[in-house]
DNA sequence: GGCCAGGCGCGTA
DNA sequence: TACGCGCATGGC
């Protein structure tokens, strides 16, 4: 078999924190490198000075769906400098200056979401490569690297039982992503057609689906369909909002929402994503019960 | 053993 | 509109 290499050129690109601060699922360390799977393709990644060098499995004329996946196209400094000019997202951007949003694809990111929820990254991780495993088709590795599956596609989860998604440890989300699979496969929406509605029906399109509410939706939004002033409100963001914009007066739920859709501009979910790493990095929870007690 | 995790859906007021 | 609760599962 084939080892196809390239080496992107990029300019301020950090990817540990790009392919580890919980927006993709499948990355995993390999010494100095990372190995994943985008679409049909097992792909290794290291950083370079000079940017990105990737493999796979061969033979690749074209490289431009990994540009497109890992955005090295996109300016990121123009999407730093929309970020409001305060302390917070100063000390954010600092902790991670390179961070970029990639570009999934929607079906496997709302099926990753699906299932993310009230679960911790590591475990949503172990979710997914269970899922892929089970129902994904193998993929083509180089000699002496782990096997690699792609994501399972709509029907092939469609056609699973609840049964066997819960031998995946999704526990009470089996039912939703089964459901949401099948709504997919009879047609009843496209995830492909999201990225060139207006947002606020593309939104509407994915809260139909079963098991999704507005913080996934907004994750798919943001992370697969390039609605970049999508900004998921969870856990973290409350935390994060409520420590270092509001610090000792704890407002609610509805505040929070309004003041994230107004405070962080056109890529307000670039901004969001910069806010997560760092709290879940430089600012992580000393005990159990930080998040009601900000100290 | 209690608490928490990149929530959601449903019942209730 | 805005709570409160149950839902599986695993780590600390």
């Amino acid at each position: 078999m084939t080892l196809a290499r390239a080496t992107l050129a990029v300019e301020n690109y950090d990817l540990a924190a790009t392919l580890g601060c919980g927006q993709a699922f499948r990355w995993r360390r390999a010494g100095p490198a990372w190995e994943g799977v985008v679409g049909s393709r097992w792909v290794r990644l290291r950083q370079e000075r000079v940017g990105l060098c990737a493999e796979t499995a061969g033979p690749v004329s074209d490289w431009q769906w990994l540009r497109d996946y890992l955005q090295t196209e996109v300016d990121l400094r123009q999407i730093l400098a929309t970020f409001p000019d305060d302390p917070p997202m100063r000390r954010s951007v600092e902790a991670c200056r390179g961070l970029r949003l990639l570009r999934q694809e929607p079906w496997e990111c709302l099926a990753s979401f699906i299932c993310s929820s009230t679960k911790r990254i590591v475990q949503i991780e172990q979710i997914v490569a269970l899922l892929c495993r089970r129902f994904g088709q193998p993929l083509a590795v180089p000699a002496g690297t782990e096997p690699a599956w792609s994501f399972p596609s709509v029907e092939r989860l469609a056609a699973a039982t609840e049964a066997e998604l819960r031998q995946c440890k999704l526990g009470f989300r089996a039912p939703y992503l089964s459901a949401t699979a099948r709504k997919l496969a009879a047609g009843e929406a496209v995830l492909g057609r999201l990225p060139e509605m207006p947002l606020e029906e593309a939104r509407a399109a994915l809260l139909a689906l079963p098991g999704v509410g507005v913080k996934i939706a907004d994750c798919v939004l943001l992370f697969a369909c390039g609605f970049q002033e999508a900004f998921p409100v969870d856990v973290w963001i409350i935390k994060a909002l409520r420590e270092l914009y509001f610090p000792g007066r704890r407002p609610k739920l509805p505040r929070l929402r309004h003041f994230s859709r107004t405070h962080f501009g056109p890529h307000g979910g670039y901004a969001q994503q910069y806010l997560f790493h760092y709290m879940r990095t430089q600012r992580p929870p000393s005990k159990a019960g930080a998040i009601d007690h900000p100290g």
